[in-house]
RNA sequence: GCCCAGAUGGCGAAAUUGGUAGACGCGCUGGUUUCAGGGACCAGUGGCCGCAAGGCUGUGCAGGUUCGAGUCCUGUUCUGGGCACCA
């Protein structure tokens, strides 16, 4: 019988999706253990070969864990709005609920020929609105609640208005205007809607966003990249807009705290603190005046011990200082400047990085250590967003500040013993410090804390921390997006009854904005609750995947996100696989989503994510041929350089082992159907490179092909055997003969000819050995996601095992179990010839037996080992010759070496344990 | 500019964590098979010298530690990724 893998793996997987194989409950009398990929968001192009690659290497590590014995719950589903959709719709009209809906169907068909152990059941789809449902409701629940800084939590907005109504602000956490119990109770509703607006963990505010003209729309920070959007690739603009906002930076200490217990990438655990970006430091008061008015102004600083170098400060544009401190007499060059910073795109700014402007505010500060007075500027390279927006400038030990002092021509004050400020400013936090009054002689490390506890023995600043980490922007002026459940009464925004939810969609003749320009919500011009009008917003991508990972556990809820039981036993993802580059969109927004809920009671577990795994990416292979200039003539590759050509990329699915299928060639276009060929050896030989997979360049290979052509349990098998699977590497089509001619291997080791060649005997000490050996090689590489490593220990298994002709049941049943989370459909099919009722997914992972390895271990050739002999020419000064004897006599186990200086060596197979002298 | 990861045959890669470098697979070469084939099987395959046994050399580059280094240390070059006026 043939291995026949079309028809084996059609048959399997109807059998799975029949006898729900995979549908998995709480079953609290088993562990569980939760395998999550990154969902897909299904794109019109469909799958192609690099996709499958996390998903395949969760799905048998879930495979796995089944045979372990684990209660695996292993779901998929789809992340479904976005702006592809959006964008076709408003060049074609189509909905972007039937294109969407199609790109799912065509991802799942996809999915489904690759064997995937999915539990089918628990699928959900962020655009579905029985699943918005509950994006809304987190959504109303930040609404709802305030982070209390006293007690490091989110808290009821309730329990803060009942504090207000009693005591006012004062003794909270605040920004903007402080107020008494009085004032609060005599506030009108607008008023109050606006105070509790500085509280709310998702609340409107006017703030500096990401608007990309293009797309009509802001973006998140991780949405931009180098001033253009990462979606679509348009220049991206700042804008003062009222916006929806998520207060994640309330979260900043908690977020990068939770990081240390995370079993994930350090690189990318390192971006998240990057993006975080907490900085320790102090704030300090300066004294500044106009010449009619005195202010304090406060300012943020990491090296309170360059203060007696605070030669001048500088104000960013933006800032409400500058108003303030602007002088008469400066007046008219600080408009100027302004004019010209604000007009500025952020695109410009990046560009410009090094150019140095500014200008002269007029006004005057004192500097608290010094007393002297130095001059006020107001530049754009001090960023509004950050700190105060307002800094002391240093110019001997800040390069920025240094830059700016060389061009304006302003004081500058070494601090640090024989630091070299003549070409640069001495930036490094080491050395004596010099010049700095009570500071001097200190290193710099001990000068920081002695200059923050001078200042606040001083009362003029304190101890503060600063994070980078800006609240998330939640509003999108797009269609396809979850509806904010939020409407306008008089203005004032009010959060839907829950019993309302979902708010659903409303249908819009058009996908554009309006023609004053409102987001396209707008066009629904009868959409309302309660006849108030609804927020014309929509939420952005993250919101639907930010806690998608909770809804598997208990899909099909209409009470709650999830219920308490499904999660407490559910608790969080054991292992999560997928992309690097959600590292500081929806891994961190995720992670702040999950900390709200965990505050609140609804999660039992404060961080989703337990481990995490970044696959590679991976890259096109693209083929290339040669076309002689001006003619239809292709020359071959290693004769090109006798030509003048022009490559042309070629579709690599003509294209074997960089041979040109001429045949195909002269088909694959009109053009080519009269080609000449300048040949080597009979060939065409084709060049290649490494690019990006894409459609433009001819590389995409379909992993529908290539299960049509070698089945998905080579198709699964090759991509982990392709190379670590954290790496980036290119698909080779080339080296897929070897992994199917291994599964053919196995098929022959059951079937020879048409017989089936199995047997009950003993199986050999050999045949032990060699099982015994993979079955330690693969748990272990399995567990630590050595996948290309294990694929390697079974072809090398299957030809030992091929050599002793081995047709023992003993062996190969249990080889079957072990292979069967690589190359699910040839197992199973095995598995049932054999006569197996049940699956082999109810099967258990063989135990390890280590006396099969170590049985005749006399063999293993122990002598080669360098160490062994090193350590036993030393002791007792043999020769070469002399130890081999001496190992192969006692090299087995355990031996004494009686009258020698060495008292024991202790050996297992290729392993020197110890050797005691 | 700063931070992280990496560099091993013609190619993808292994290397028990300091002990025979190149396992396994692709490709290539030669062979076997009543072999139509992109079929199956066997042998060889880092480089140099040699008919051979064998020798020399070899993990980006330059040093160092060690009986012994792909692995550890110092410096350096290149490649990939991230951050980028964050005071």
């Amino acid at each position: 019988m043939e291995y026949n893998f079309l028809d084996i793996e059609k048959r399997w997987q109807r059998y799975w999706a029949e006898n729900k194989t995979f549908e998995v409950n709480v079953d609290k009398s088993r562990p569980k253990y939760y395998v999550l990929d990154m969902f897909p968001y299904p794109s019109g192009a469909g799958l192609h070969v690099g996709h499958p690659l996390g998903y395949i290497a969760s799905d048998i590590f879930s495979r796995y864990k089944r045979l372990k014995g684990y209660n695996v719950l292993h779901p998929m589903g789809y992340d479904a709005f976005g702006l592809p959709a959006e964008q076709y719709a408003i060049q074609t009209g189509q909905h972007p609920a039937v294109t969407t809906e199609q790109n799912i169907a065509r991802y799942r068909k996809q999915m489904d020929k690759i064997g995937f152990s999915y539990d089918w059941s628990r699928e959900v789809r962020t655009c579905d609105p029985k699943y918005y449902k509950w994006t809304q409701w987190a959504f109303l629940q930040m609404f709802s609640h305030w982070y209390n800084p006293e007690t490091n939590r989110a808290e009821k907005i309730e329990e803060l208005i009942t504090l207000f109504s009693k005591e006012g602000n004062k003794n909270v956490w605040r920004e903007g205007e402080i107020f008494d119990a009085r004032q609060w109770n005599n506030f009108d509703q607008e008023k109050r809607s606006e105070i509790l607006m500085n509280y709310r963990l998702a609340y409107l505010g006017e703030t500096s966003v990401n608007w990309c003209p293009a797309l009509g729309t802001v973006l998140a920070n991780d949405e931009v990249k180098e001033g253009f959007s990462v979606r679509g690739g348009h220049p991206v603009e700042q804008k003062k807009m009222k916006q929806w906002q998520l207060r994640i930076s309330s979260y900043a200490e908690r977020l990068l705290a939770g990081l240390v217990n995370l079993e994930w990438p350090e690189s990318l655990k390192e971006m998240q603190r990057n993006w975080i970006g907490k900085s320790e430091g102090a704030e300090i008061t300066f004294k500044v005046s106009n010449g009619v008015e005195e202010y304090d102004m406060l300012i943020f600083t990491t090296r309170a011990d360059t203060i007696y170098g605070a030669t001048f400060m500088v104000l960013a544009p933006e800032s409400e200082w500058v108003e303030k401190l602007t002088t008469a007499s400066q007046k008219n060059e600080v408009e100027k400047y302004l004019v010209y910073a604000s007009k500025k795109t952020e695109r410009e700014r990046q560009a410009e990085t090094r150019k140095v402007t500014g200008v002269f505010s007029g006004s005057y500060a004192i500097n608290p250590f010094t007393n002297e007075k130095i001059p006020v500027w107001i530049s754009e390279y001090v960023l509004a967003g950050y700190g105060t927006g307002a800094i002391m400038a240093v110019p001997a030990h800040d390069s920025r500040d240094y830059l700016f002092a060389k061009q304006f021509d302003l004081r500058i004050v070494p601090l640090i013993e024989g630091c070299d400020i003549s070409h640069e400013s001495f930036d490094a936090k080491e050395g004596i410090m010099c010049n700095s009054g009570i500071l001097n002689g200190m290193s710099v490390k001990d000068a920081i804390p002695a200059a923050i506890e001078e200042v606040e023995k001083r009362g003029i600043g304190k101890r503060k921390v600063n994070y980078r980490l800006r609240d998330a922007i939640f509003s999108r002026q797009r269609y396809w997006g979850e509806p904010f459940p939020v409407y306008y009464k008089d203005g004032i925004p009010f959060p839907m009854e829950f019993e309302d939810l979902p708010l659903e969609l409303p249908e819009v003749d058009k996908f554009l904005p309006t023609e004053s320009g409102e987001p396209p919500l707008a066009r629904a011009s009868d959409w309302n609750y309660m006849g108030y009008p609804v927020e014309k917003s929509t939420m952005p991508g993250f919101a639907g995947s930010s806690a998608y990972y909770l809804r598997y556990m208990d899909p099909h809820n209409i009470n709650a996100l999830v219920g308490r039981e499904e999660n407490e036993y559910w608790r969080s993802v054991d292992l999560y696989i997928g992309g690097a580059e959600h590292a500081t969109g929806h891994l961190i927004y995720s992670r702040f989503w999950n900390k709200f809920l965990f505050d609140t009671g609804y999660v039992c577990e404060e961080e989703p994510f337990k481990k995490l795994i970044n696959q590679g990416m991976i890259q096109g292979r693209s083929n290339f041929v040669y076309r002689i200039k001006g003619t239809n003539t292709f020359v071959s590759s290693g004769l090109r350089d006798n030509y003048d050509t022009t490559e042309i990329h070629v579709d690599v699915n003509i294209v074997h082992n960089d041979r040109l299928d001429i045949g195909a060639f002269r088909n694959w276009s009109p053009e080519y159907r009269d080609a000449d060929f300048v040949l080597e050896d009979d060939e065409y030989i084709c060049g290649w490179a490494v690019e990006k997979m894409s459609k433009s360049m001819f590389n995409v290979v379909n992993p529908d092909m290539v299960c049509e052509k070698y089945g998905a349990d080579t198709l699964r098998m090759y991509e982990m055997f392709l190379g670590p699977l954290e790496q980036s590497k290119p698909w080779d089509t080339n080296g897929i003969d070897g992994v199917h001619r291994f599964l053919r291997k196995i098929w022959r080791l059951f079937y020879k000819k048409e017989e089936l060649a199995v047997c009950d005997r003993k199986p050999s000490g050999n045949e032990l050995k060699i099982l015994h050996k993979l079955i330690k090689k693969v748990q272990e590489d399995i567990e630590s996601f050595s996948f290309n490593t294990s694929v390697s220990a079974f072809m090398i298994a299957v030809n030992e095992l091929t050599e002793l002709e081995c047709n023992a049941r003993e062996i190969l049943e249990p080889l079957l179990i072990l292979l069967s989370p690589f190359a699910p459909h040839i197992c199973e099919e095995l598995w049932s010839i054999l006569g197996h009722k049940e699956s082999i997914c109810n099967a258990v992972f063989p135990g390890f037996v280590p006396e099969y390895i170590n049985e005749d271990s006399f063999e293993y050739p122990v002598s080669f080992n360098g160490k062994l002999r090193y350590k036993l020419e030393l002791a007792r000064s043999l020769s070469a010759g002399e130890i081999e004897r001496i190992i192969r006599e006692n090299g087995n186990t355990q031996r004494f070496l009686a009258g020698s200086l060495i008292k024991k060596i202790i050996v297992v197979p290729g392993k020197i344990i110890n050797i005691v002298f």
